[in-house]
DNA sequence: CATAACATGCGGCACAAGAC
DNA sequence: GTCTTGTGCCGCATGTTATG
C-alpha cells in the first residue's frame, strides 16, 4: 500500500472490498452505505455519523451509547461531543473555535458554553494529522545545568509558543549516542522542525537529520558540510576581546578551562585567545586545561593554581565551571580577584549576586533563539532556498572578579605613591 | 450566511490470503 | 505451521462542497 493516497489513487469508499467474515469490514461497509449496520456488529462513528448523532437518531459508535458526559466514559471530550451538546455540526464548532467562518449569535454561544462545560481541548495530534503540519518543534541541547543552554531553551520556547507552536525539549548530556537517540525520538514524534546544539561528535545525529525531511537549524556550534541553517555567535572575537582586556590589565599568565577541546567553539575560542596574545606583543602564556566534569575541574584547577608562577587569570567555558572554579579558589584560601581573576563564558543569574560579582562573556541568547526560530519557520513553511548562516556578537562584561594581577596592582600602587 | 455531510491526513494494528 | 504481503480499520479535527 502506498504511504500516501492521493485523491486520484484513493479508492472510492463504496468500491472498497468488504471482507467477510471480518466484522470491522462489514461495519465499515454499513457506514459507507449510509444504513445502520446490524445491531450485533460494531459500528463506526466518524464525522459521517455526526449529523444524525447530533439529531439524536441513536445511530453512532458503540462508545457513543455509553452514558453521556466525559466523566461517564473517562475519555477526553472530542469536537463531536461539543457539537452534540451544542446541537450544531462539527464543522460549526471548528468554525467557532478557529474563526474560519463567522458563526454568530446563539449558535456561537452554545458552542462556547459546550466547550466550557465539557472542558474540551482540541487534540493537537489530530490537528497535525489533518493540517499535515506538526504543531510541535524539537530543541536538543547538551544540558540545562549550563545557564546559557537553559536560557536558550527558555527563550526559544517563549518565541515558538507565541508563534502557536509547542516545544519538545531533549538533553544529550554531551554524549554522542544519547544525542542520536534523543534526536531520533524527536523524529519519531514527527516534530515540525528541530533546533540542535550539536555535541563534540555530532556526525551520526547530523547524518540522520540530513536523511530526514525535517527542517533543521543548528545553533551555537557549526555543522560544516550539512547545509543546515546555522545561528552562532562569534566565539573567536569574543575570546579575543576578553583576552585583550585581561592582557590590558596586566595579566601575563592565562588559563582557559574547557569541557571539550574538540568542540568547534572551543577551537574558535582558543584561536581568538592566541590571536590576542600574538597581537599584544607582550610575553603572555596561555594554557588550556581540559576537564570533563566539575569535580575534575576543582581538583585540577587546585593543582594549576599551586604552580609557580601561577596563572593570574582563569577563563572558564560555562557557568557550571565558573561555580566550580570559585569553589576551588575559595578552598585554596586564595582571593578573587586579588590573587586570581575569573571570567566565564555564559551569564548565570547569580553572576551579579555572588561576591565578587562574576565577569562574563554575555551571549546574545534571546537574539540567537529568535533568529533560530525565524530560520526554522522559514524552512517549515518551505520558503527557504539557500542555506543561511547567521553570526551574532557576544559582549564582554567585566565585573569585580577581574582586576589587575597581584604584581601589576602592586606596581600601580607604588607609582601612585 | 450557516450548516451538514463527506473526504482527508498518517501509521499501527489486525486479519486474510498466499507462499513455502 | 510459519512467514510474508496486502488490505482495510481506527483514532480525530478540519477543509471542502453541497444544500437550505
Amino acid at each position: 500500500m502506498p504511504a500516501t493516497w492521493t485523491s486520484a489513487s484513493r479508492k472510492p469508499r463504496m468500491a472498497r472490498k468488504a471482507r467477510v467474515p471480518s466484522g470491522r469490514s462489514v461495519a465499515r461497509r454499513g457506514s459507507c452505505g449510509r444504513s445502520p449496520p446490524p445491531d450485533h456488529l460494531p459500528r463506526r462513528g466518524g464525522s459521517a455519523m455526526v449529523g444524525r448523532a447530533a439529531k439524536g437518531s441513536g445511530v453512532g459508535r458503540k462508545r457513543e451509547q455509553a452514558p453521556e458526559g466525559p466523566m461517564a466514559t473517562r475519555r477526553a471530550p472530542t469536537i463531536t461531543d461539543v457539537a452534540r451538546l451544542a446541537g450544531v455540526a462539527v464543522g460549526t464548532v471548528s468554525n467557532v473555535l478557529n474563526g474560519t467562518v463567522p458563526v454568530g449569535g446563539d449558535r456561537r454561544d452554545r458552542v462556547l458554553a459546550a466547550v466550557a462545560q465539557l472542558g474540551y481541548r482540541p487534540n493537537m495530534l489530530a490537528q497535525g494529522l489533518r493540517r499535515r503540519r506538526s504543531p510541535v518543534v524539537g530543541i536538543c541541547v547538551p544540558r540545562t545545568s549550563v545557564a546559557y543552554f537553559a536560557a536558550l531553551v527558555e527563550a526559544f520556547e517563549e518565541i515558538a509558543s507565541d508563534g502557536g507552536y509547542h516545544v519538545m525539549h531533549v538533553l544529550t548530556h554531551d554524549a554522542a549516542e544519547l544525542e542520536r537517540q534523543r534526536v531520533a525520538s524527536l523524529l519519531r514524534y514527527h516534530v515540525g522542525g528541530v533546533v540542535l546544539v550539536p555535541g563534540a561528535e555530532p556526525a551520526p545525529t547530523l547524518d540522520m537529520l540530513a536523511q530526514s525531511d525535517t527542517p533543521v537549524v543548528v545553533v551555537d556550534r557549526t555543522a560544516r558540510g550539512y547545509g543546515f541553517d546555522e545561528v552562532t555567535f562569534d566565539n573567536r572575537a569574543a575570546m579575543r576581546d576578553a583576552t585583550e582586556r585581561l592582557i590590558g590589565l596586566g595579566h601575563r599568565r592565562l588559563l582557559f578551562v574547557v569541557r571539550r577541546r574538540k568542540l568547534v567553539v572551543t577551537q574558535q575560542r582558543i584561536q581568538g585567545m592566541r590571536q590576542a596574545v600574538r597581537g599584544s606583543g607582550a610575553e603572555v602564556s596561555a594554557e588550556i586545561l581540559e576537564c570533563a566534569e566539575e569535580q575534575e575541574l576543582r581538583t585540577r584547577l587546585a593543582v594549576a593554581l599551586t604552580a609557580v608562577p601561577r596563572p593570574t587569570a582563569v577563563i572558564v567555558s560555562n557557568s557550571t565551571f565558573a561555580a566550580a572554579a570559585m569553589r576551588a579558589i575559595r578552598a585554596m584560601k586564595l582571593r578573587c580577584p586579588d590573587d586570581v581573576s575569573l571570567l566565564a563564558f555564559d551569564e548565570p543569574e547569580w553572576a551579579e549576586l555572588v561576591s565578587p560579582t562574576l565577569s562574563v562573556v554575555r551571549q546574545p541568547t534571546r537574539d540567537i533563539a529568535r533568529m533560530a526560530w525565524e530560520l526554522l519557520l522559514r524552512r517549515m513553511r518551505g520558503g527557504a532556498d539557500q542555506r543561511q548562516q547567521v553570526e551574532l556578537k557576544a559582549q564582554v562584561v567585566l565585573r569585580d572578579s577581574v582586576a589587575r594581577p597581584p604584581l601589576a596592582s602592586k606596581r600601580a600602587r607604588q607609582r601612585g605613591g
